[in-house]
RNA sequence: GGCCCCGUGGUCAAGUGGCCUAAGACACCGCCCUUUCACGGCGGCUACUCGGGUUCGAAUCCCGACGGGGUCACCA
């Protein structure tokens, strides 16, 4: 039989990262088992609509390289595929359950309910709905409808047994039947509910494996009872263990570490993003740890899933990035290296091309490019102890002598050949003739023309970078500063 | 609180009764390379939650405790 799989999100406007493995984890077994990976919107709830949402879904799933075959816009024999617009669907299901025996009419409105269950706390006892509609006559219901009361449909769940299921991650599991509520199936805006309209779209589109989130493991024994009054087939079980921010707490929105967008804006790869995604909860069981999404199909492999919450570790998503960009094409890494550049050095004519050379395998994600590059646009405050290095033995002193010392060397080099090699060279010559270390040359002339300890590239880098002119201008203002200084 | 799930280093994790004086990766620390930083190379630190069993033998099986998480809606 062909699976097929689906990434049931609710359109809030934003991509929650468990929910995107959530996703990954559907896409790949899918596509692992030559199956379909259908794309399903459950909107059933009006009041949390929200403008835009679902483009939202497309094109975080879209731009992860996770195409679905079945979904909104692109359609499919089982559609519509918006909740929304299968309203009318679910009702006569409901009823039919009513028929059997299987679910009733409530009339209680929800200000009652919200009484008992409060009532119910203060006595310190687990508030669970009372069956106290089941026990109205045929005709007192048949007339309550008929006189328009507001109304849901509730299911009659059983108060004794208990119900069990396998799971494919969680193995068997079960639920004493008396902790089972009955849910409402249809709400009284006649829309039904997330928990009923998701069984009946699921078996209505013949999914065939439900992968979701580990929170839903103890409601699934009410999802079974549903399937089992209609005589339908159980789908297969997977439930994904949750991804945690730390021990205590799931990725939060309040953190600003939750949505695939918070980390696509500060500059991280969605294919690291995924790469890394994929292994918290999975792993292929050897020592690979680097995939493409094609690779990701051929090694998945569901009995290799986790029970255990994993904890989203920004190191190492972190690391992840940073391989993957000192893994891409040059040109790719410019072309998404230079508007980070622009934020800081916009006008200030600098080679970006040469930049982007000695910036690619320093930059770990993009947000962090224009602090360690605006010292190229702009020399920063820097106190003379940056004059002082043990190791390169230099110190204000030494400096004094170093800057001396380069100053005329390039100063003596024309306009025209200002570049790295002729600065190299005429620099190390001078260097070697005059017996000084190389460290304590060149320290002390980074610093000048830097202001700060650490940069991307050397002394002869950045020199060419800035250009003969600023390069000099900078030199004289730390022969000033180290003057004053003495 | 009831019910359910989970429990190997700071983190992700391998491990399915002997190959475990427990792999690998991230992070961290040290050394090397080196005109700084980064990259790279080498090395180091740190773990089977605890207590009982079962067994010739347990990280692996069972029970209990403890710890953590989830769930108890006309939200999804």
């Amino acid at each position: 039989m062909e699976v097929r799989t689906r990434f049931a999100p609710s359109p809030t406007g934003f991509m929650h990262l468990g929910g995107l493995r959530t996703a990954l984890y559907n896409y790949l077994y899918a596509k692992k088992m030559g199956g379909k990976f259908i794309l399903r919107i459950e909107d059933t709830d009006q009041e949390r609509y929200v403008e835009g949402a679902t483009e939202v879904i497309y094109d975080t799933l879209r731009g992860c390289g996770m195409q679905w075959d079945e979904g909104p816009d692109v359609g499919g024999d089982y559609g519509p595929y918006i909740q929304s617009e299968r309203k009318q669907l679910y009702l006569p299901y409901a009823k039919q359950l009513v028929e059997s025996g299987h679910a009733y009419y409530c009339f209680c409105t929800e200000c009652e309910l919200k009484a008992r269950r409060e009532a119910a706390e203060a006595r310190g006892e687990v508030y669970k709905y009372d069956k106290h509609c089941l026990r109205l006559p045929k005709e007192e219901v048949e007339e309550r409808l008929a006189r328009g009361d507001s109304w849901v449909i509730r299911l009659n769940a059983p108060t004794e047994g208990e119900s069990s299921y396998h799971d494919a991650v969680y193995g068997d599991m079960t639920f004493p039947n008396d902790t089972l509520d009955d849910m409402v199936l249809i709400k009284a805006d006649g829309m039904p509910t997330y928990n009923f309209a998701n069984v009946i779209d699921d078996h209505l589109m013949g999914i065939t494996h439900v992968m979701r989130g580990a929170e839903y493991l103890s409601s699934t024994p009410k999802y079974n009872l549903l399937y089992e009054a209609f005589g339908w087939d159980i789908p297969e079980y997977v439930h994904l263990p949750s991804v945690m921010r730390d021990s205590h707490h799931k990725l939060s929105k309040r953190d600003g570490d939750a949505y695939y967008s918070d980390y696509v804006e500060k500059g991280y790869l969605t294919e690291a993003l995924i790469n890394y995604l994929a292994l918290v909860g999975w792993n292929p069981g050897d020592d690979r740890e680097f995939f493409t999404m094609d690779e990701l199909i051929d090694v998945f492999d569901i009995s290799r899933l986790n029970k255990a919450p994993g904890i989203f570790d920004v190191d190492k998503l972190t690391w992840f990035n940073a391989e993957y960009i000192r893994r891409m094409d040059f040109d790719r890494y410019l072309e998404i290296v230079t508007p980070w550049f622009d934020k800081v050095l916009k006008g200030k004519n600098i080679d970006y091309h040469r930049l982007a050379e000695l910036m690619k395998d320093r930059t770990e994600v993009f947000n962090r490019v224009p602090d360690m590059v605006a010292f190229l646009g702009e020399l920063p405050e820097y106190s003379v102890d940056l004059y002082t290095h043990k190791k390169m033995k230099s110190n204000p002193e030494v400096a004094r002598t170093a800057l001396a010392l380069c100053l005329p060397v390039l100063e003596g080099i024309d306009e025209a050949d200002w570049n790295e090699t002729v600065i190299h060279d005429r620099l190390m010559e001078t260097i070697a003739n005059s017996g000084m270390k190389n460290g304590a040359v060149l320290w002390p002339l980074r610093i000048a023309i830097s202001g700060q300890a650490s940069t991307p590239g050397g002394a002869m880098e950045i020199a060419y970078l800035l250009g003969k002119e600023e390069t000099l201008r900078r030199i004289h203002c730390g022969q000033e500063m180290l003057a004053s200084a003495e």
